[in-house]
DNA sequence: CACTACATGTCGCCC
DNA sequence: GGGCGACGTGTAGTG
């Protein structure tokens, strides 16, 4: 069964057990406490007190949340040397990065909420529709791009950089292929022009297709100058095909296990 | 007196009834507790069952956080349409962002510690030493990149982009200066290009210094190519000079309360 | 609201 | 271990 502590309003002696039990036995650690936040490494900064969340976790990484924002206000990534020890009438917490010697440092006044608790969590996390499962849409389904175009290559090698694909069109011209999944600005046209231009040299009808959701506006203008062409992709039509293309193969394989039987 | 509710092992009644409450109230809620957790939205992604922490904030983002890393596996950004509700034996979160029509699901099994609170926190929050700061350093202190340098202007538009600084030189020759707090790659130094090719166009003799700490070797080759600078710069040097000014300036203040007095 | 640039970004991949 | 780019990046600043 999951080993589960929690109490409200703990002395620091209790805090200053508890905490250093829950680091060293890998557990989960929250608290629900008035702290100021004092950090020195990359950057450094100081927070006067408040009431934030503090999150401990097993790999040893610290968190420190304000009542807003998604980012944590102070934090240490995994790996830290974290200690904790009372400091007069409060609580010190410590996470250390020896290689970057990046220190952070809590100071407790106050605790509200103290639990720490072992999570069992095997779960596989799917991320669906990235860029990589985008790379598999368009490998297989050239046509979404344009009618007729066929992949020779992908993450081809173009001097210094690596262009997504590169292609044939139905007339034979050779056409680099750049996906982003997001719109895309003004660099992502830098990029692939840089692709484009290096095949130009040798020869000049070498196209060049940006394929996104979406193009802002100065990047339309630069695209055109730069003679390139842009391709809308929509996301929700391409994670369509990855389902049907998924259920296609399942039903191979349930043919190919049949077969064996 | 703060606001703070805590149970252990509450029921999935109890959860429904306090986590609409505290979402409602403006509180902190935190839940410990097995959940699996569907998003949808820019892209999409699974995550069957297992220990987590929940963390749903005032301002209506939430995150998900696995045993490990300091990145929420699952979240949803400020302002999102925060329900619960009972599923048969289950807790369902739904947090739902109209705009981008995204959603995220979290179907809660077991709740082993639920919390609610209102955090009380008006600390200001004083980064140093981050890029804002640097600029003050230069511009006091111009000196520092190159001898003889003029600033003649700072957060210059250029096309598109914005330039750090301009300024012009001992002879007279106009001047790009690219700020940065970390060790460049290319990127800086294609973001430095951007606007001296710009300024190239009409006058060629335009320089373009990257200013940081150090430069990584395949941002180096990229510059000497692009005919760019690059000038390293000490930020504990840069953290000395700023904390002198500000003594400096103290020191004014002394001076002019004085004379007031 | 769109676009740009910054971040103690973090994280994973490849060399 | 360092370099490099993606990220559901988030966030602030600006027009």
């Amino acid at each position: 069964m999951s080993y589960l502590f929690t109490k409200r309003e703990p002395t620091h002696q209790e805090v200053v057990t508890e905490v250093s039990k829950s680091v060293a036995e890998g557990h989960l650690t929250l608290l629900l406490s008035r702290c100021s936040v004092d950090y020195s490494g990359r950057s450094s900064s100081k927070l006067g007190f408040g009431d934030r969340l503090i999150v401990i976790k097993p790999d040893r990484s610290i968190m420190v949340h304000r009542k807003s924002g998604l980012d944590a206000v102070n934090w240490q990534p995994p790996g830290s040397v974290i200690t904790v020890s009372q400091e007069g009438d409060k609580t010190m917490i410590k996470a250390y990065r020896p290689k970057q010697r990046e220190t952070l440092q809590l100071l407790i006044e106050k605790i509200y909420v103290l639990s720490s608790m072992r999570l069992v969590d095997d779960a596989r996390f799917d991320m669906l529709m990235d860029e990589k499962e985008l790379y598999q849409v368009i490998l297989r389904h050239p046509e979404m791009i344009e009618e007729g175009l066929r992949i020779t290559s992908s993450q081809k090698e173009i001097g210094e950089g690596i262009a997504d694909f590169s292609a044939v069109d139905v007339k034979g011209n050779y056409v680099l292929v750049e996906v982003k999944k997001d719109p895309v600005g003004p660099d992502a046209v830098r990029q692939l022009y840089k692709y484009v231009s290096d095949l130009r040299k040798t020869s000049p009808t070498v196209r060049g297709i940006l394929v996104s959701p979406s193009i802002k506006k100065a990047a339309r203008s630069l695209l055109t100058a730069l003679n390139l062409e842009f391709n809308a992709l929509d996301l929700r039509e391409c994670a369509a095909i990855l389902e049907a293309d998924k259920e296609i193969f399942s039903e191979k394989l349930d043919k190919h296990f049949s077969a064996e039987a």
